[in-house]
DNA sequence: TGTACATCAGTGAACGCGCGTTCACTGATGTAC
DNA sequence: TGTACATCAGTGAACGCGCGTTCACTGATGTAC
């Protein structure tokens, strides 16, 4: 009976979740390294030897984690996109909203965002169900980007000759709609918004910066127009819809 | 005698580089979250107790070593921004000079980089013995951006009206003799710097950049574009040599 | 509907490990007179 | 120059801890006939 058998798994989803969740508690209190799967189950009131029904290793809870946290970053940044401002706001205004919503979600989950975004886990390597997770904030980006393309256009970014070839291998991969100098400038400013953000939840703006938002927006606006989108006072204008 | 006395505090020393010698190479191969006091000690063919003449604890040693990454770090800008390009090289040169100095040094220490970088080792709060080492990049790239403003001058970037206030006061801490505009770009530009070599060293740019220098010189170059750098693309030009 | 069997979540004890830190000690190095 | 004493690097055993993982097991849930 599959109602039966439903339950069965019901179950299943609900304990995988109970340690996932007790999991992610205990990442917020002691970090990555030190989380251990002794001490999720003795959290749950169950025996150690239980948690390896649902995961076969330790590195395999953090590989669900790391997931996760991904999933939740990407989510969050798409929800961003479709949400930001009405048709009338510009796309560099949905940039720097996508880019405060990635930051509100890293503040609110540091060790999360520490998992993903921070040094690597000594002795783990990142499996291959982590890639598609990964990309998904970078997806946002590009497809935000293509979007002022085909609509308001894009002022194309200056690009050297020596970047050339990969500036055209890159967009190929990742959006061969894009010019290449565009691509070519997204790449690095998606590296550089997460610096603006690592720097922040690491410590390194203590007693250096404390109009911590406002100097974000500024510099995310910096980002946008690094990538070519129009916020009104860059007049030249090169490509658009399809002109 | 001071030579005998000398004799005795040559051997502290000795052992104590041996020390933090070791440690580093255990922080290559397993990360600081792994480094292990008796693992050290077992290398050196020591007690592991014998370690406490020396460091007090663990973490310690470990706030050792980060001050050692950060002056070693320090030390390699400093020496590329003094030696980088003859007279005749413009600031921008010296600009990408330096920061392919810090992403050269972070490449072939990685595991130091991520010490000072990456994610906060769980458990440690770095003391306040830290703070001045760390600073010594950030101090490079002002000592850079004064020279500019005193010679060819910088094309200092506009600054919404909602900053004006952070900008004056981190200029005040920071850099008096610059336009606070040029500090509210520079404290973002160092972030994204360390944003572009933590995305490399960390492995977002797998199978996603190819050319990683070229791509690294492409965004630096934009970056001091950003601060204000002159680079011959760029015809208007504010400030200057007390103009 | 009832029975025999298979599946599978969860238990509790155990293995073997490495860790940070403390402590009383030995013996060599340095110092004061 | 020689002796008594203080300093201090280094030892080795021990304490108490928590960890990941395995294994034989119990008992409840689901399945086939």
């Amino acid at each position: 009976m599959s109602t039966i058998r439903g339950a069965r798994e019901r179950a299943r989803i609900e304990v995988t979740a109970a340690i996932k969740d007790e999991a992610r508690t205990q990442l917020a209190a002691e970090g990555a390294a030190k989380l251990s799967l002794r001490a999720v189950a003795r959290e749950l009131g169950m025996a150690s030897s239980a948690l390896y029904r649902y995961f076969p290793s330790r590195d395999d809870l953090l590989t669900a984690l790391i997931v996760d946290a991904y999933d939740a970053v990407g989510e969050v940044a798409e929800a961003a996109r479709s949400k930001a401002g009405g048709p009338a706001s510009t796309h560099a205004a949905r940039w720097t909203e996508v880019a405060c919503a990635v930051r509100d979600w890293a503040l609110a989950h540091p060790h999360e965002y520490a998992l993903i975004f921070g040094s690597p886990v000594p002795g783990y390597t990142a499996p291959q169900d982590t890639v598609g997770p990964a990309s998904r904030v970078g997806l946002v980006l590009i497809a935000l980007l293509r979007d002022a393309h085909l609509t308001e256009g894009l002022a194309v970014p200056p690009l050297g000759p020596e970047l050339g070839p990969e500036a055209a291998r890159m967009a190929a991969d990742l959006a061969p709609d894009l010019p290449p100098a565009v691509v070519a400038a997204l790449v690095p400013a998606w590296a550089q918004l997460f610096g603006l953000i690592s720097f922040e939840l690491f410590g390194q703006f203590n007693r250096v910066v404390e109009a911590r938002e406002p100097l974000f927006r500024h510099a995310v606006h910096g980002l946008g127009r690094s990538v070519g989108l129009l916020d009104g006072r860059v007049p030249t204008r090169t490509g658009g819809q399809g002109a």
